[in-house]
DNA sequence: AAACTTTATGAAATCGATAACACTTTTGCC
DNA sequence: GGCAAAAGTGTTATCGATTTCATAAAGTTT
């Protein structure tokens, strides 16, 4: 049934339809006459229709590079939490960290077919910048911030200073530095910057032998832990970028008889549930991923509602967890510490 | 620009616009005016007026209980992978267990703007039966089997039979069960089942005594492994329904002095990332998320293409990955074992 | 009472495409 | 050459709403 047949059995005239459902004049009388009528049939306006029209579609896309990581996962329910509560609909596309799929979802946007983008990305490079640059969407990037644009982003050179600092206060003079590539500014680049932060501040030097860069998974962790322990077997206390880096680290400990924190201390970023549990729970900083999600998807919906709003960023905060991976007993009783 | 300013640009008709876009008999003439003159403008036609015209969206809605479940992202990631190979868009609809969010995302279907649903859901009322029973889209079921609607499942029984069946040969005489809540048909009742169907291949009789019911989570998995194991000190092999209640057990055992595998052993299903780094690896039965939501997706393709295809379900197998949760040694080198 | 403003109304134009239709031209075949 | 089928074309109606516009009635101010 469509507006005009809605009309006719309503008794009144399509424009008055219209302002029942979007707000104008109207007197009291058809007003009762339409409830009534949608009450009988159940009509409702196609949204096909209205978009066409209005140019406005209530979808917001949100680009992220795996579905499948705790962090991503959270970010996208906070998303979801705020569109929801404001009648906008959710539009994922999952790059797993492919250019093509990343293209076809930019495609989308030329294409108009949502009012907003939020992006989660790592990595990146000058054609992000030129694509980005020529949107006319209100455009959040969520995870870095990324210079003159509007971004959602934490702390995270705070946190791995604080990871650090905190093995470095137990006594411990040989640091280690299991990161990941550079070109994630904020999980390759901050995270090392703060590393560095802590050794400064403990007036230590960085030294490039032990350091070393793996990729997002527990398999590489393990590997870039075992070539990092035999080249600088010296090393007492290792900061690990991610969670996932570190429980491969504590894995190679594990099976290469390195006591975990008595040989070697780890701390990590990320607080992930796998940390937690791992068979020896893992000191690491809680970022705050759900919120930072809430955040970015109330200031995209701002920007609708006002355009022109300034640009500007904002950066979360972060706790850090002490876990026995750095010798901190667990208060009894609580073994799921946030 | 829309096709009649970009048509008298290119100096064709509107006509031939569409039929060069859509597929239509077109001279090569006129093809190679409109291709210089995309090439020229950056025309595309709007997807919006399409989607008004045709009827069609090219949207799936995609609704699911938790995002930041591992089996539910996966799942996701599964249907994204073949959506997006068809040039289909995922919409997204994070029911956060919450019954109004449901509604909410069965008013969007109300609204027709999606070609077709896949729903992950846990648990079905009879209002579910009503709505999706009055829904003229084509829908597809993940995750259970549900009568009259096209399904993908696990097979959630055999995969509790597998993992009871591995403890009980393992010479265990007294075996416990934690689950979940039976309106959940797969990871409540049907896992029950088959661990039932192991007890029965055993000549062993499930006693009420010996199970519980837990809540997904692993504070509730340790909760309810103190009642049980209190109540029925004697159990030496414990399935859990999910990973993460097994974890909940295992850290109850951790801080109750009692070892895993040597006096209780634990099995569950779902083969989660943090089962595999736990302080005992768990024993755990793979269930093949991401391929799941491959085939949903594409049988919803499918129907989409070939109407009235015949209602069938699909289910889909398992396997068993041994751990020393149940005093198996996992093989030098392979700590990850999938 | 005149002059304005606010409220109320429906006809008609519009958003940007596709599909039906009527028509002409080309091709294939006997 | 004749005749049917296939290929190629532009005009027009249509999808289902919103918005402008012209106009009228009601309410408010001078």
């Amino acid at each position: 049934m469509n507006i005009t047949e809605f009309a006719a059995y309503a008794g009144v005239s399509k424009a008055a339809v219209s302002r029942y459902f979007n707000g104008g004049y109207l007197s009291q009388e058809k007003r009762d006459l339409i409830a009534n009528a949608v009450e009988a049939t159940g009509y409702h306006p196609s949204l096909q229709a209205q978009m066409l029209r209005t140019r406005r579609t209530r979808q917001v896309l949100v680009i992220l590079p795996k579905l499948s990581s705790e962090s991503c996962a959270r970010m996208v329910e906070g998303i979801s939490d705020v569109l929801d509560q404001n009648g906008y609909q959710l539009l994922l596309v999952n790059t797993a960290n492919d250019n093509t799929r990343e293209l076809s979802a930019l495609n989308l946007l030329q294409r108009n077919t949502v009012d907003g983008v939020i992006l989660i990305a790592t990595i990146f490079t000058a054609e992000h910048r030129t694509v980005l640059g020529s949107l006319r969407l209100p455009l959040m990037i969520l995870g870095q911030q990324y210079p003159g644009f509007c971004c959602i982003s934490h702390d995270d050179r705070g946190a791995a200073r604080a990871a650090t600092a905190h093995m470095l206060a137990k006594g411990r003079k040989h640091p280690g530095f299991l990161g990941v590539t550079m070109m994630d500014k904020a999980a390759g680049l901050d995270r090392r910057r703060g590393y560095e932060d802590a050794l400064q501040a403990a007036g230590l030097y960085p030294q490039p032998t032990r350091m070393a860069i793996a990729a997002f998974d527990m398999e590489s962790g393990y590997e870039q832990a075992a070539a990092l322990l035999t080249r600088a077997p010296d090393i007492d206390c290792l900061f690990c970028a991610t969670d996932s880096i570190a429980i491969g680290a504590l894995q190679y400990c594990r099976t290469h008889h390195i006591r975990v924190p008595e040989d070697l201390m780890l701390a990590a970023v990320g607080n992930s549930e796998a940390g937690r549990v791992a068979s020896v729970p893992l000191t690491s900083v809680q970022l705050h991923y759900r919120t930072a999600g809430q955040i970015a998807a109330q200031r995209l919906l701002d920007q609708l509602a006002h355009p022109h709003t300034p640009v500007e960023g904002q950066v979360l905060d972060y706790a850090l967890i002490p876990r026995s991976s750095t010798g901190d007993a667990l208060p009894q009783g609580n073994f799921w510490a946030e």
